[in-house]
This record gives structure tokens, sequence and C-alpha cells, in this order.
DNA sequence: CAGGATCCCGCTAGATACTG
DNA sequence: CAGTATCTAGCGGGATCCTG
């Protein structure tokens, strides 16, 4: 059991490690946000569409029926959609709201926390709208330097 | 070919969305800074070391060689780090500066623009030390709740 | 020391079909 | 209308081995 030291306590570090990067908060919205959808979605239900080429999103936050987001999201998938709707609602970012009509009914609606957070991701827009084509200018540059 | 019509549209549609979505500043910036070890590593070069437990990472930014992060970022493997560091070089956001020692010496360290997205994600640090602990109750009752 | 080259595996997004 | 269920392929990422 002595050939164990080297590789196995490194390996174990790296598990603890993981670990502590997992429970980051940090961390923990990075993997929130960075879902495609995630964003798509907050900003369809946070200035009432999703932003599009000419028109500079100038909307209010409105309800909207599931139909609704899933022709606003044009490319999505029946499953994505349901799947990053409840995750969402899981985390308290947006309600749900079922009224039984026939056919039935189903409504999304930002909570204050997820306007919250739709608000920080307008700043992060802002960032990359400052800077994404510096950082797309340097990336050309390189790959010409590289030929 | 009429029977095209349809779904064939709805899908060149969709085609179009996303080439609209990908070519979104915000979209870009977020497939950047999503990456786990992106993160980590601009936070080891912004502050002298990544963040830990106890220690609330006070240190300054400084030029680090390749094995003093691989150290560091003790979940790392080899591969994703020369990786990472390309593109972040690539990006324009750390230079890559070889010493003709024996052997070779190769640090790396942040520009101007890989400080400013520092800063940023210190921005969403705030954020997600502010309100992720609302997310993750919120994540608790609703499990409770279906029991 | 710093990194290139390969192989391989798990995960997950997406398409399709069905239902209350 | 608003989902659920199932199956599959693609690829990101890790492990391993090798080099200037």
């Amino acid at each position: 059991m002595a050939t164990m030291t080297a590789a196995q306590q490194r390996a174990q570090a790296k598990v603890q490690y993981d670990a502590f990067v997992a429970a980051c908060p940090s961390r923990q919205l990075l993997d929130r946000i960075s879902d495609k959808w995630v964003t798509l979605i907050l900003a369809a239900l946070g200035n009432g569409s999703p932003h599009r080429a000419g028109t500079d999103c100038a909307g209010e936050p409105r309800a909207m029926r599931y139909s609704e987001l899933a022709r606003l999201l044009a490319g999505i998938s029946q499953k994505m959609l349901t799947q990053t709707l409840r995750s969402l609602e899981r985390d308290g970012l947006l309600t749900r709201t079922v009224t039984p009509t026939v056919p039935v009914t189903v409504s999304y609606e930002l909570t204050d926390l997820g306007l919250s957070l739709y608000d920080m991701m307008r700043g992060l827009k802002s960032w990359a709208e400052t800077h994404m084509d510096d950082v797309l200018a340097n990336r050309g540059t390189y790959d010409a330097r590289v030929d």
C-alpha cells in the first residue's frame, strides 16, 4: 500500500478542490446563467421579447404563456423549454401559474429575485458590448499571425 | 415538394435564430466566462491566488508560471490548462512570455482587458454572494414540497 | 519544464412520438 | 395547450503517453 502515496494523494486533493469549487456561490451562479436558454428566457420575460436585431429591447417585464415563449425562442425544443422553466421555478426565479380553463392555460412570470438577476445580466451585456469587439479583434490578429 | 412547407420553414427560422443568438456579444461573453477554468485562471492571475476558504482574496495581480498555475488549480488537467491559456491569449486577455533559459520558463499575465474582465467577475461574485443563498433556500423548499 | 497527440467515455441536447 | 417519455448521436473533457 506504499505505492499509493504520490498519485493517490494528488487525486484526493483534486477531489477536495473540486468540491470546494462546486460549493462556491460564484460558480453556482455561473452554472445557472451560462445555460443558453436561461438567459434567453430571462430576457424574454424581462422585457416582453427577446432582443431582436433592430429593435433595442424597450419592453416591460410581463407574464408569458408557454406557447408564447416557444414561439419567441424559435430554436428551443419543447423538452429544453419545459426543463429550463422548471429549474428556474425551482430556484425561485420565476412563478408558474396554472389557470384551469379548457384547455389549460399556464403562464410564467419573473419574481423579484428573477428580475434582480435579469438586471445583473444587463450589466454583463453592457460589458460585452463595450469589450467584445476588442476581444474579437485580438482573436483576428492572433489567427492571422499563425498562418 | 409541397410537404416541406410547415416543418422545413420552422427549421430554417430556427437556424437563423440560432445564428443571431450566436452573434450576440452577450452570448459570446457568456460562452467565454462560463468555462469552469477560465474564471479560476482569471482569479488566480487576478489576485495572486485562487480564493481559498478562509483567506478573502487580498492579493495583487501578478504574472505566474505554467507550473505555478498547475499547482494552484489542483483539479485541472494539463490539457485543459494549456488549452484554456491558449484561448485566453488568443482573445488578448492575457500575455504569454517565453524566457529562453534552460529549461524554458513560460509566464502568464493578465492584460488590461483581462483585468477589466476580472473586475466584472467580481461584480458577479458580489451578486452571487448576496442572492445565491435565497436561490438555494427556494430550491430546498421546492424539493421538500414534492416529496 | 511546458506542452503536443491520442484514445475514450459520460453526459446531455435534440428529435420523435404519445397524453391529460 | 402544455407537457411527458424514450432513444440516440455528438462532443467536451479527462487520462495517458510522448517530446523539444
